[in-house]
DNA sequence: TACACTAACTTACTTAAAGTAAGTAATAAT
DNA sequence: ATTATTACTTACTTTAAGTAAGTTAGTGTA
């Protein structure tokens, strides 16, 4: 196998893990509490911990705890976070460009 | 749960899907055949001709058959897959300023 | 005619990741 | 003591990914 750049490699498997983009995506609105995602994206509390965990791991995301009663916690970009704002853009043009109408449709008729 | 851009959250299935990055990124630099996408990236013939099947239907690729001995079938991208070369670019700019030696190497000692 | 060669897949099976639902921890108000 | 609230965990089921062996179609060679 030859071998392809390994920092791509690297990005394409963070993003090729579910709920990434996303995630992403709503954090680049703002800062968000964990029950905001949970509520505005079709992803389990399970999953979005973990999603989070990671991205935290990965210096993308920060997490922020506020000691007020009930506890606050905050998840925020980094500034490595906020370089994927390009990345999120483009895959935003695209959609709007390329994914018909058609498409969605037959998305929403498969169950 | 809030209705995000239904055609992004489209598109992000697309990518969130493993190995499709790869796949265009690889497509990207010109039509190949499916023993060559097969020996450049680490993916099993399985996935490959899943995730191949998977972008034709969505029209980003096309399959191209030419009756030589022995057969020998092409992969290009049609327009919408070209579209996507925006996307590809930015995740490997990002890649090449945020990924630290550090990370890859921490990956390399995994196993 | 039979056997071998090649590219491009398939099929059957195992392992890992994602989805679901119920439960827990910490804190404070009643 | 009981309830409320946010942010998670844990246990379990289902789906997707990984591995390896097998199949198909068209030649070409003995």
């Amino acid at each position: 196998m030859k071998e392809l750049c390994p920092r791509f490699e690297k990005a394409m498997q963070l993003f090729s893990k579910r709920w990434v983009g996303l995630i992403l995506f709503e954090l680049l609105e703002g800062s968000k509490r964990f029950s905001e995602m949970e509520s505005e994206l079709p992803v389990s509390g399970r999953l979005l911990s973990e999603r989070l965990k990671m991205l935290e791991k990965e210096e993308i995301i920060e997490r922020r705890v506020y000691s007020e009663f009930p506890v606050r916690i905050e998840y925020i970009l980094t500034d490595k976070g906020r370089a994927l704002e390009p990345v999120i853009k483009e895959i935003q043009t695209w959609s709007e460009g390329w994914i018909t109408e058609q498409e969605l449709e037959d998305e929403n008729t498969k169950p």
